[in-house]
Formats: structure tokens, C-alpha cells, sequence
DNA sequence: GTCTATATACCGATAGAC
DNA sequence: GTCTATCGGTATATAGAC
């Protein structure tokens, strides 16, 4: 299915949309100028006429992505009340935006794999941005005595690796348990973001007997996805 | 530091280990034939008389790197008695796996940002026997009614998932943390370990204070696993 | 088994006509 | 702004001398 038709959208955006997916699923290296062209409807030179290098390219990319997950994630911490609401938005929002830009994981996991070897620099300030949304989340659960104490970075990068590395093994998944003769969940988003949700505010350890807390996590039940 | 020696160590055990190093940095598409060899002592050609192809070089140092980690995390479980244990001793060994092996976790992490693009047939099975050990530790704790019931697959891959990307982001972590004004922990592989494991097992909410169960359990449930 | 030299193909980037 | 043609560099892989 080639997109050829001239989509009134203007070229930026189609190229940065284009890149974006050939850069997810063939990374910075195997990603070729010219498929990225083709995909966007666009022959190679003018590819190279609106954005420059191969970098600058890659660069707008992550920018773009970022940057709106960037406001979806405060946009989500904004509307809810306690520590715990806010920590489930968060990776419900993460969870969302992953599927809905499907090649948003697979770059940052990417990036992550090869230490940031092709990350601009005006992506550290954003990332601290977002680390600043998590951790004053998990700081004020500890504030208000909710959440025990626990170093915010690591929690944040925890928390949001357990999420991305969940989504983004979706097909492996699949492939080996249909090779090892597995189970396989069909997991959608949201039962994702549910599960990590649940495994890290209450852990996996069964509550000391005493008043049986019977958790949402046992019973796994549809009960009207909302959202 | 350049090992060009001739150290009496076999051709393909060096070539394995130089591949691993250069193709956990640079991925396969970023991965230079002439760099390996080089790396390894020898010239291009020889690699070529040793090994295959490019791919089959991929495929060896994948299912060599696995066959190890593999071996390591039985020897962990074997040895410990309740699932507790034997789910730090898992993490324990998977912290201690992927820094005596650097190039472990980001050659994984790549392999599932891609989908699984150049994963060979035979490593399906060998992530299969990877994840019933896990599984079983699971399972187990379950039985026996010290951890609450949750997805195997989901547990497992988001226990692996949490602390693999923990330990590829250590590069990113500090980069970003200097960038933002953060405080970087320095954190060693035990460290990671037990962050995860602590944050996995109790969770991150504070146990309640008292007998106010704030979650209304209606039912009542069998404790004491049976068998 | 080991190396030099080379075939072959591709990719990023640009020149230049329109 | 848009395209064709092409340059220059480099990658995988092999042929063949030693």
C-alpha cells in the first residue's frame, strides 16, 4: 500500500511522519534517505531540500515525538488527584501514545540500546522534563505518605522501561510463545498499562494474612475499558 | 585498549566476542565487517573463512550469549529455596550477567525494537527456556500463596524488561541528569538489582498503617496453597 | 590458513536542468 | 519548488596468490 496522493499536508510533517516509521523499524543505520522519500510521497532531493542531513532528519524526529508525548504526560498528571491516580495516568497516556505512534518505543529503545549515540543535544532538556513529571509524582506520594521512599530516578526509569520494554516485545511475544508452546496474551494497551500499574504500587508479594485484600490483578476480568 | 595480540584463544571464540562488542554498539546495520575482524586480530577475509555470512555471525553471537545467561540463571535457581529468593537471585544474576557482558543487554534491547527482524529460528526456543524459569518461580510463589496471582508472560517480561532497560539507560541516565540538573546515582549492578526487586516484590505504595483495609474485599479467600 | 586486490552494489548527498 | 542524473565513498563478499 503506497500513499503516493498528494495529501494537502504540508511536506514537513509527511517526511517527519515517514521518517519517523522507517527510523523505528529499521533504526538510524538501516533507515535509507530514499525510502523515507518514497513513503513520503516525495523524490530524494527534495527530501534533502526541506531538511538537511540524515542527522537533522533524525534529529526533528525525536523532537516531534517527544515533545508531544511530552505534553500528553501533563496533560494527564494535571486532571487527577492522588499519587496513585497520577502514577496509573501516566503510564496509561504511555501506553496510549505508544500505540497510537506505534513508532515512537522502538526509536527510544533504539537510542537506549546504543547509549544515545545519535541523540541531539535539546533531547537531554526534554527528557528531564519528563523525568520531572514522574518524579514530582513520586515525590509527593512520599510526601503525603503513600508511597514508600525509593530513589525517583531509578523508580521513573523503572517504571517507564517496564511499560516501553512490555509494548514493545508485543510481536517477540507472540512468536516465542507460539514456539514454545506458551500462552499467549493478547494484551491491549490499557490491560498493559494496568498490569505494570498494579505490579508496581503493590508488588507481587502476597499481603500479609490478615485482612484479605483481594486485588483487580486476580480476577482478570473485562469490566468496561475505560478511556 | 586494543587486544590485537595473538592470544592462543581459537579464531571463533575471538571473533564471537568482538562481534558481540561491535554489534552491540553499533547494531547489525551499523556493524562493519572490517571493524570485527579488526577487533578480533584477524583480516576480513578470515572472518569471512571462519564465520559466514553477516547474519550468521549475528545468529552465533545471539545464541551463544543466550546459551551462557541461560546456564547462569538455572544454576541461580537451584540453589535457593522460596520464590522470593529465587526471583532476587534471578535479577542478582541478570544484573551481574549484563555487566561482566556488556554487550548482552543492548544487542537484546535492539533485537526488540526491531520486532525481532534478524532474530534467528533457534532463539525462540532458548527465550522459551528463559521464560519458564521465570515462569516456574512464579508458579511456585503463586502455589504456595506467597505471591498474588498475575499474568506469567507480562510478570516475566516486565521483570526482565525493568531491569535490562535499568541497565542500558545507565550511560543515557547520567548524560540526562547532568543536562537537567538532576541528582545521578552512580548505581552499581547489585544496586539495580535490588532496586527492582524491592520495588517488585512490596511495591511502591507504603503498607498500610493498620488494620483499616482501605480496598473492601468481599470475598473471602482460601489460604494456604493446597498440594 | 592467511592476506591483497577487487568485484559489485548501494547509499548519502549534490549539481543542475526545468 | 521539483525532478534526473550522477559523484564519491563505503559496505559486503569473493577471487586468487602465497
Amino acid at each position: 500500500m503506497k500513499r503516493k496522493q498528494k495529501t494537502p499536508e504540508d511536506p514537513g510533517r509527511r517526511i517527519i511522519s515517514a521518517a519517523a516509521e522507517v527510523f523505528a523499524a529499521k533504526g538510524y543505520d538501516g533507515a535509507r534517505i530514499e525510502e523515507i522519500a518514497e513513503r513520503a510521497g516525495i523524490n530524494k532531493a527534495m527530501l534533502y531540500y526541506h531538511v538537511g542531513d540524515k542527522a537533522r532528519l533524525y534529529a526533528a524526529v525525536l523532537v516531534e515525538s517527544l515533545d508531544r508525548a511530552l505534553g500528553l504526560l501533563r496533560q494527564a498528571t494535571a486532571g487527577r488527584a492522588s499519587p496513585s491516580e497520577k502514577l496509573q495516568a501516566i503510564l496509561d497516556t504511555l501506553a496510549e501514545f505508544g500505540t497510537s505512534n506505534p513508532e515512537f518505543i522502538p526509536i527510544v529503545m533504539r537510542e537506549v540500546a546504543s547509549g544515545g549515540r545519535h541523540l541531539p543535544e535539546e533531547m537531554s532538556l526534554r527528557l528531564g522534563a519528563v523525568f520531572r513529571i514522574v518524579g514530582d509524582v513520586l515525590s509527593e506520594g512520599v510526601a503525603q505518605g503513600v508511597f514508600r521512599p525509593t530513589d525517583p530516578l531509578l523508580t521513573h526509569v523503572t517504571l517507564v522501561g517496564a511499560l516501553m520494554y512490555l509494548r514493545a516485545t508485543d510481536t517477540i511475544r507472540k512468536r516465542v510463545a507460539a514456539a514454545a508452546g506458551l500462552p499467549a496474551a493478547d494484551q491491549t494497551p490499557a490491560a498493559i498499562a494496568r498490569h505494570v500499574g498494579n505490579l508496581f504500587l503493590h508488588g507481587i508479594e502476597a499481603a500479609p494474612a490478615g485482612p484479605p485484600a483481594r486485588r483487580a490483578a486476580a480476577t482478570r476480568k473485562r469490566t468496561g475499558g475505560s478511556r
